[in-house]
DNA sequence: ATACGGATTTACT
DNA sequence: GTAAATCCGTATG
């Protein structure tokens, strides 16, 4: 059954980052359905972090579609190639993310790897980035503001429950430039193998 | 009009 | 390990 929209209305993005683990994402992109099992993520707040102040302020207009209610879906690109794609979570005038990282293929393989081209031949690499798993769901800035209530883009409760020793905390990725208070935030999230 | 920078991936040595 | 790819939105003049 697909995450209710109370879910992702919670205020601490850390903890709905941490809930998302073992969660499923499906996206219908073209009547192709495709989807896995979330296995890394990382949390962006309005409070407390310089990489989301940097971001609004870099992204001006654009970042205003992260200003959208907790359940909807923000997608942006970045080194001018690569799609990212972020859960909208709290509410409207607290922005707050979180970016999947990483999922497990479980649906549509075939349709995945002909996305991702030949490449994806090493199956450890078809979804195990966060460039790579947009790719591979078909997923473009255009899907922004789609509702995660819908049958295009969703997440589903598959009863997993992930224990705390199955579980990686560490720094989040790429904020160098965001400066040490932000880079060292222990916000991101991992299914330990 | 032009300059700038980045929540990455891939193919190399 | 390093470096190149690659093009868009925002800011600034």
């Amino acid at each position: 059954m697909k995450v209710p929209p109370e879910f992702y209305r919670r205020p601490d993005p850390v903890q709905i980052a941490r809930d998302l683990l073992g969660k499923h994402v499906f996206s219908r992109v073209d009547g192709q359905l495709t989807g896995g099992r979330i296995v890394e993520t990382e949390a962006y707040s309005h409070l407390g972090d310089d990489s989301m102040q940097l971001h609004l302020k870099r992204r001006g207009t654009h970042g205003h579609a992260l200003r959208a209610p907790g359940g909807r879906a923000y997608l942006y690109s970045v080194y001018r190639q690569h799609t990212l794609f972020n859960i909208c979570t709290n509410a409207a005038d607290k922005p707050d993310t979180v970016l999947l990282r990483a999922i497990e293929p479980l649906v549509g393989l075939e349709i995945m790897e002909q996305r991702r081209g030949r490449t994806a031949k090493d199956a450890r690499k078809l979804t195990a980035g966060p460039a790579m798993l947009t790719q591979a769901l078909g997923l473009t800035p255009a899907l922004t503001g789609t509702d995660l209530q819908g049958d295009l883009l969703w997440l589903e409760d598959a009863s997993e429950i992930i224990a705390d020793h199955h579980l990686l905390a560490g720094p989040r990725i790429g904020l160098d430039y965001a400066g040490p208070a932000a880079a060292n935030l222990p916000w991101r999230f991992r299914i330990t193998d």
